[in-house]
DNA sequence: CTGAAAGCGCTTACAG
DNA sequence: CTGAAAGCGCTTACAG
């Protein structure tokens, strides 16, 4: 079932049939109802694969974080990622592949070389990544969720980290408390230049400046339960006049709870506690659910993609740099201090 | 950068450069390394595209939730089934495309008519599903991750969900437990005859009958920490008695150890609970962290992949049904009776 | 062992 | 307003 079909059916030719398909001017009203009407008959649809070789581009695009394993993917990303990122460009008719395989520089240069994608947006940007300084230098078209270092020219979508740390200490500080802890992600991480690693140290380094208070935070492995509890064990022997904790995902949070009962102390009556990072189920599943600087993946990953889609719709489009707030949800696990 | 430049830069016909690509036999070794030097040095790759126009597979397969709205995807989908597809799919060289939007008939169809999937993952399977009756009407492929009630001719892996009911049982049973509660997926999921909401509530019939028990279950809104406690409320208002609660879903269970600590009873030295469905990070969230009957939802959708992308592969490839038994992972919301 | 020819299904100039 | 011709980049018979 190919166009030929259709033009036959209808007693045209070829040509006459694709400017059809495309809405081209120029078509006679009688002759484009008998086209419709034969594809209707035939139930005939364009092939794509021959659509996309004529055209010249993939209308495809990738997804991509740098992680070891796919089996450790769903420790770091929530689904919206995906969603979000598969919505918007079906809006737009793309198709997008989530590469969940090791990457490496000859493979993400092969993606583009041998016509797979037509651009590409990156997770988990590190200050000096490698993907994009290879993107970059072969000026291939991407989209950073994140940021690296040097943004010249290049366009991201990015949470603001800094100022959620601020924003934490705000609320908590408004609440009444100054003995606060906190727990980040891991050393390695920030020794990488992963931007959150390193961003959410300074912002908190800002924080204790503008409200005065001691230094009082540990570096732990993301994302667990388990290094949550770890660490707030560290700081609580460290520092037992501690009344709340800012970590920086909901599952360190739910350690935190864990070790402050073990600790005799319940939250928030005897310490409160803060995750910053995703909201939604993710915080209310934690008993007591976690008050939150949150952001939404769903909305980051859809406009990331919608960027990357225009930004190759248009010759020159203006680059775009974006810095997402975070929003603040009160749920259990914060109150004043007693 | 073409076929043709590499032919050029090598000094042989286009056609030599294919079967080289293409590891044909009959090349001579020294033409071989000749063109493989040019594709090296000139940094040639295949283009995709029109390698699938020549080819006739488009080498891409589809996933899809029959879900009202992506943003809702993120509370009954784990991220691990896009990972467990997409690697299944690159391992295979397949693209994978995630259907997040309203899909409907004609949609459907027209995937397939258009050349824009090879075969499609259904998740979500009710008894009678359109998709799987207008895909076998019409002779597509398609695997089911899940399954209807006409199995006939058709491929599927899907959860042992009404084992996985009576494992629950066994362990509770064995634990000394008599009085115990079920909270289970809505009304509504088990009218339209969707697979677990169905089979959940065979096998607790069955477990009951196994064991003597009485009856004492509700079926509530899934994935809502809000309704599983609800739930749970009503279930101890009119059954006091209860010593162990099974659930179906992380978060429900949440609920359910909120609802318990307002009546006064922790987890789980006063009331034990279940949870049936996803383990790792969402059992461990959950505090006390939750015994399950768990899948590994990477897995489940790693292999009924392959197993699409095998089918597609062999013709007349032979049917595959499979059960995948739960896994009993005991954690901390489960004791002996006191 | 290698090349000239045809064709996958479509769209875009180019004539008319 | 419509059709004959060329070509997107590749692979597969068919000759030699």
């Amino acid at each position: 079932m190919t166009i030929a079909d259709v033009a036959k059916a209808a007693g045209v030719s070829v040509p006459t049939v694709s400017r059809i398909l495309n809405n081209k001017e120029y078509v006679a009203d009688e002759t484009r109802q008998r086209v419709h009407e034969a594809i209707r008959t035939l139930g005939y649809a364009p092939h794509t694969q021959a659509r996309r070789l004529r055209g010249g581009a993939t209308m495809t695009l990738a997804l991509h974080h740098p992680i070891e394993s796919p089996h450790d993917l769903s420790s770091v990303i929530e689904t919206s990622y995906f969603t979000g990122t598969a919505e918007a460009a079906s809006e737009k008719e793309y198709f997008i592949n989530f590469l969940v395989s090791r990457l490496t520089p000859e493979s993400l240069l092969n993606m583009y070389r041998s016509n797979q994608i037509d651009g590409i947006i990156l997770l988990q940007v590190r200050l000096d990544d490698w993907r994009v300084n290879l993107l970059r230098e072969n000026n291939y078209p991407f989209v950073m969720i994140g940021r690296c270092a040097d943004l010249e020219g290049l366009s991201f979508i990015d949470l603001d980290f800094e100022n959620a740390m601020l924003l934490a200490f705000d609320h908590l500080v408004g609440l009444g408390h100054r003995n606060i802890g906190f727990l980040t992600y891991p050393e390695a991480w920030r020794k990488v230049g992963i931007g959150p690693a390193v961003r959410s140290l300074d912002g908190y380094t800002r924080a204790l400046n503008q409200y005065g208070l001691r230094s009082c935070y540990r570096e732990i492995g993301l994302n667990s339960v388990e290094e949550g509890f770890e660490g707030t064990n560290d700081l609580l022997q460290e520092n037992p006049e501690l009344t709340a904790i800012v970590t920086v995902s909901h599952l360190t949070a739910a350690g935190s709870i864990k070790a402050l009962a073990l600790h005799g102390r319940s939250v928030p009556q005897d310490c409160s506690v803060m995750a910053i990072g995703f909201g939604g189920n993710f915080a209310s599943v934690v008993t007591p659910s976690l008050t939150t600087l949150e952001w939404s993946p769903y909305e980051i990953s859809y406009n990331a993609t919608i960027l990357m889609t225009e930004t190759l719709a248009t010759v020159q489009f203006p680059v775009q740099q974006v810095l997402v707030p975070p929003k603040l949800v009160i749920r259990e696990s914060t109150k004043e201090v007693s």
